[in-house]
RNA sequence: GACCCCGUAGCUCAGCAGGAUAGAGCAACGGAUUCCUAAUCCGUAGGUCGGAGGUUCGAAUCCUCUCGGGGUCGCCA
């Protein structure tokens, strides 16, 4: 449970109190007034604006009206000291008792602790990954496909229902090109020497599509026109290709709800439908485009095309929806999907793109508040490059010489608990670099193993304990009973605090739809740890086992389990498994 | 030309839902190991949050303008 969140409630209660005792004004707005942890934390617990938020509508001075409310405030259960500071912060000290007790919450509520009910059940859908079916994944649809999954898991635990799906682009051009270079690998395989053309696909992992393909169907495509097989040999290539993006994902730990095709989309008449949608609210016309600006580019030339009004909800131009062909661009197909999505019961949508989708952002934005008549939101997260280095130098990457390094390579070679949460170590938008050597590096510069180390510590003292004290029982249950009085030193208190703060975290994270922030508070409640077990080199009386005092120790295990827990809890967001041992 | 992202310590980056004296890590310097893994910790030093206005009781955070870096810009997805 998110503490701040009560004693914002409580707040409430005491503004309303005063108001209906004549004290105060009756009826003010405490909706702006916020409780937060202070910056500094030796202005206490929770720091409240509330004087400084409610003092215009109170018509009194900030200072003052924190004076009146500090009383009040002090009756708080667990409240030890107000203090009125700065412009009119009420800064509340709460007594170890409550940290005490938050412990104990974490004990009883195990890796389920920061579990919120924010989200009131409503439903989010978190597209990501969506790499077309034309090849392996490379370490960019990588970084997607964590921060996708994580976000999926981050809302889920702030009591959102999620769906995560993978949107297949198997209907453009790219599968045509796909289904060519298939067709030649296929003609290899009859022995043929072929060479791959400029704009086919060049890459090596279509020889064993080409090779089943003439297992699976002998030589009959072997003199057929292009007409004749595109379509069979389309349906199989891409087969092939999701399935080999299966595999890399399933090495991720990714595993999608949902997998929606464009195809299907398209055949089923999708995007008629909601072309048809646009149509009837006017939202359509066939006109002429300026030509880009400031870009020479030669083949322009001025067409009247069927285009969507997206300016008309925050675009800065209306979109073309058709080719000169008149087939339907990627756009229309989307807007399709995206209300495909909206209609199957979505409140919120999200996409997690590469950021070379950059500017498509604004247009899919404008469409899905026209689709869903603003009831829908979409949050667009743009994941940005990924510079692989081996000890600060570049990799050199180049598909031609065949040095290109694949998503797969990379998780086979670091683990895939390293690339998920390396991948959170930036925020989406920020260039991420990812050194081989400092990833697998067992030191304090590789936040991984960082975070890891402290919830491996936390174990071996466990494991020391079972021996020293004869089989102790170590369960939740059991810890949740000790005498948490004895935990009253500074860094044990900190510890506490931070792991009760680890609910507010999830929402916060969940709301913002940041899911690195998590990896942020596992490093710093890691360095916490590393702290207190380092006092206990100088100072004996902050080991965590006394082998003259069970007690004690029992309070000190408790802290140790509930770190450990808040630890795994965090990294299971993560989709890292949390290990008990390093070697 | 327009739009999007970025600009915070020498370097790499955080900065929580607008809050108080802006934080970590690296690098530098000085310390801690008869002890549950020193694979770690403690301390010192380091800043006009690119710049200028504005909103606000209060701005690194929101708005406008501006400078610098990156990206995108009908018929690719």
């Amino acid at each position: 449970m998110n503490f701040f969140k009560v004693f914002h409630s409580n707040l409430s209660d005491i503004v309303t109190k005063l108001g209906e005792a004549g004290d105060l004004p009756e009826g003010l707005d405490t909706s702006r007034i916020t409780c937060e942890p202070p910056r500094d934390a030796t202005h206490g617990d929770v720091a409240t604006n509330a004087a400084m938020v409610l003092c215009k509508q109170a018509k009194m001075k900030p200072r003052d009206l924190a004076e009146k409310l500090a009383p009040e405030i002090e009756k708080i259960a667990h409240v030890v000291s107000v203090e009125v500071a700065g412009p009119g912060f009420i800064n509340v000290k709460l007594s170890d008792e409550f940290w005490h007790a938050r412990l104990k919450d974490v004990l009883n509520a195990g890796t389920d602790w920061g579990q919120s009910d924010m989200g009131e059940g409503q439903t989010v859908n978190v597209e990501y990954v969506s790499a077309n079916p034309t090849g392996p994944m490379h370490v960019g649809h990588g970084r997607g496909a964590v921060v996708g999954d994580a976000l999926a898991l981050l809302l889920a635990k702030a009591g959102y229902k999620v769906t995560k799906e993978y949107y297949i682009n198997d209907a453009g051009a790219q599968v045509d090109v796909l289904a060519r270079s298939v067709y030649l690998r296929y003609r290899e395989a009859f022995g043929e020497t072929v060479e791959i053309p400029e704009g086919l696909y060049p890459g090596d992992y279509l020889v064993p599509v080409g090779e089943k393909l003439k297992d699976v169907h002998g030589d009959k495509w072997l003199n057929a026109d292009e007409a004749d097989y595109l379509e069979e040999i389309k349906t199989f290539s891409i087969n092939a290709m999701m399935d080999l993006i299966r595999e890399d994902l399933a090495a991720l730990g990714v595993v999608h709800d949902v997998f929606s095709s464009e195809k299907e989309l398209v055949d089923n008449g999708g995007v008629e439908a909601a072309l048809k949608y646009l149509e009837d609210r006017d939202l359509i016309y066939t006109g002429v485009l300026e030509p880009p600006k400031g870009k020479t580019s030669e083949d322009w030339e001025p067409r009247p095309q069927l285009l969507f009004k997206a300016s008309q909800f925050g675009d800065d131009v209306d979109r073309p929806l058709k080719k000169s062909d008149g087939s339907g661009t990627y756009f229309a197909s989307d807007i399709a999907y995206h209300f495909d999505k909206f209609q199957r019961g979505s409140d919120q949508l999200i996409d997690v793109l590469g950021a070379d989708h950059g500017g498509y952002v604004k247009r899919m934005k404008a469409a899905v508040k026209a689709m869903s008549e603003g009831k829908a939101e979409l949050d667009v997260k743009l994941a940005q490059m990924v510079n692989l280095l081996e000890n600060g130098e570049p990799v050199k990457m180049s598909k031609r010489a065949g040095t290109f390094i694949t998503l797969r390579e990379v998780i086979d070679k670091v683990g895939k608990d390293v690339v998920r949460f390396i991948m959170l170590t930036r925020k989406n938008d920020a260039q991420l670099e990812f050194d081989f050597a400092k990833v697998t590096e067992q030191s304090k510069d590789n936040p991984v193993f960082y975070v890891q180390y402290a919830h491996a510590r936390c174990y071996s003292v466990f494991r020391k304990a079972m021996d020293e004290f004869d089989g102790i029982d170590l369960s939740e249950a059991n810890l949740a009973t000790a005498d948490l009085s004895h935990l009253s030193d500074e860094s044990e208190i900190k510890l506490m605090r931070l792991m009760a703060e680890w609910p507010r975290l999830i929402e916060a994270a969940a709301k913002e739809h940041e899911p690195h922030r998590i990896t942020y508070f596992l490093y710093d409640l890691a360095s916490e740890f590393h702290s207190l077990w380092n006092k206990g080199t100088g100072d004996v009386s902050l080991r965590f086992l006394h082998a003259d005092n069970l007690e004690l120790t029992k309070a000190r295990l408790a802290l140790l389990k509930a770190v450990s827990l808040v630890i795994a809890s965090g990294l299971l967001v993560l989709g890292v498994e949390p290990v008990k041992e390093l070697r």
